[in-house]
DNA sequence: GCGACAG
DNA sequence: ATCTTGTCGC
């Protein structure tokens, strides 16, 4: 009943069945190791790369990577998106050596229309701590935020707070941070904070997009740029 | 009915 | 997601 849907109804009933296993914890506010994960998509639709890089959560030092290749599981549908990438990003969490401490996704965790996105399904999956780190907003209504990095403001939908819009760098557009599972709001935006001392986005997501675009790509060849 | 809609 | 460098505005 949580192996891969063929139908939008069936993708329904395992989000139901996962969502009350979410687990609302503290979680670790000053771990040694932080995991990234994203997904990269060929042009004919037909072919992806999913990637996890854990990086020594205080250096950023890249620690272990793990790149799989495979085919999307699902449709892309808004709000059940994690359908697409959960299988092919188990795998290539089953082959790292390193167990990170913490999930971080590419996408939304509670900040979803049934309070379960990527971030809970893969948090609920693995057992792991995690949380998101979306780049646009899914679902949610938000005050403006202070232009300063560290300014937030909550995200809210249906009445409650599911996320935060969190300015990582001054002036530059906000990122949307939401709990995933094991891990409380503050923590998850703290760790945004850590993990951003340069640019938008964490070094745990930027680090898989390159890994995952690189291996799309055919994997970097020596220390040469390819030329026209 | 019309738009919005993570990646 | 992906197509994609320079350019517009403050």
């Amino acid at each position: 009943m949580t192996g891969s849907p063929r139908t939008e109804a069936e993708a329904l009933a395992i989000q139901d069945a996962l969502r009350p296993q979410v687990i609302d914890a503290p979680g670790p506010s000053d771990p040694a190791t932080v995991a990234g994960l994203d997904v990269a998509y060929h042009e004919d639709g037909e072919r992806l790369a999913a990637a996890i890089v854990v990086l020594d959560a205080r250096t950023h030092a890249v620690l272990d990577s793990a790149v799989v290749h495979g085919r999307p599981a699902f449709p892309y549908v808004p709000g059940l998106f994690a359908f697409r990438e959960v299988p092919t990003l188990l795998e290539a969490l089953d082959r790292l050596r390193v167990r990170p401490e913490v999930l971080i996704c590419d996408g939304h965790g509670l900040a979803h229309p049934r309070r379960f996105g990527l971030a809970c399904h893969l948090g609920v999956l693995t057992g792991l701590p995690s949380f998101g780190v979306g780049k646009t907003p899914l679902v949610g209504a938000w005050e403006p935020v202070g232009e300063r990095r560290g300014a937030r403001s909550e995200l809210v939908d249906g009445g409650e707070v599911v996320g935060a819009v969190l300015r990582t760098r001054d002036a530059v557009k906000p990122v949307f941070v939401s709990v995933g599972h094991r891990i409380n709001l503050g923590t998850a935006c703290g760790l945004t904070l850590a993990l951003t001392p340069r640019f938008r986005l964490p070094e745990t997501t930027r680090a898989a997009d390159r890994a995952c675009r690189d291996a799309l790509a055919g994997g970097p060849r020596g220390v040469t740029v390819p030329r026209r």
